[in-house]
DNA sequence: ACAATGTGGTTGACATGTCATCGACCCTAG
DNA sequence: CTAGGGTCGATGACATGTCAACCACATTGT
């Protein structure tokens, strides 16, 4: 691999913009989210995906998995949350070992106290700035990124350790 | 704000690719960079963006401020590079309390192995995945976004403080 | 039944990022 | 020239993320 093929001038414009919007936007959708809600993004993020849930309470692993998260992070992170008060955990009846984590009472109106005004944001700084077209195309490509690093070499880019690499 | 338009169907997807395509993209393409140059992303930022640089060396500002971090982190980060031997420190002449970094020889040789495999790899999950047309839109669309985070309201989304905004 | 092995989750040590603060220095007004 | 106020960068305390064990339990084969 003495010399690859470099990025040309439109591939290095969207490599850049990709890198420099996802800073700045990550910082913006950040500030908000604390300064009127209290909660950091893994915070909301926690919080969107346990309220999503039929019964608002999920397998750490399986929260873990569909957060990209590892599960050490995950723990780590729930430890926290808890002391908050916005979740909890519950022991597993199916599995012994297992640890249920369900979003409190107060880990609920925190999330509806947040989320108009994430989505607001989220809008203000990226949706409604794109043209139906391109959110579309946004989608499409993203997904087929996504569905290529799920796929064939995913399993190495995966956070927990699942490979059966050794 | 009692009930804000939220996202509809398209728009959803768009949202969610881009959050799991970020998070999948970055394992990967750190792990790459770990793997096969002993870097990290920050690092390979940081020695990027000082090769860019006609003297191979910036002010610790100039460079925060290129890359978008706080002069507290990048002091943080620099400290951990220059007992690695990647960068170094220098006097600012023209301003007594200025710090001028620059590239060490190590530090230039460690880019120089790195870039290849990691353009390569951005080629091979993301740039190469998209159509020309994506390619374009995707350079557009997050020009644009970045623009809009950079002006109007970016005063406060940077990570230095530097707004004239209290 | 039970050893061997695997999995779910936690934990501690450590790397990294943030925030507030500080000392050193620059600049401008008087 | 010098006092006041600002900026540059470093630093310490703390929040967060990663990595490698580890324990408890599940599962499998015999």
């Amino acid at each position: 691999m003495a010399e690859p093929r470099w990025l040309d001038e439109r591939e290095e414009r969207a490599w850049r913009g990709y890198r420099r919007m996802r800073r700045l936007l990550d910082l913006e959708l950040a500030r908000g989210l604390t300064q009127d809600a209290g909660l950091s993004e893994p915070d909301y993020d926690v919080l969107s995906d346990l309220s999503e849930t039929p019964d608002q309470r999920l397998r750490l692993s399986e929260l873990a998995d569909r957060m990209l998260w590892s599960r050490s992070r995950l723990s780590h992170h729930l430890t926290r949350m808890q002391q908050r008060g916005l979740v909890a955990r519950e022991e597993c009846t199916a599995d012994g070992r297992g640890s249920v984590i369900a979003l409190t009472p107060a880990g609920r109106r925190a999330i509806e106290a947040a989320a108009p005004g994430h989505v607001a944001a989220v809008r203000r700084h990226l949706i409604d700035l794109l043209t139906p077209a391109e959110v579309e195309a946004l989608g499409a490509l993203t997904h087929r990124v996504v569905d290529h690093l799920a796929g064939e070499d995913g399993r190495r880019a995966r956070p927990a350790t699942r490979g059966p690499a050794a």
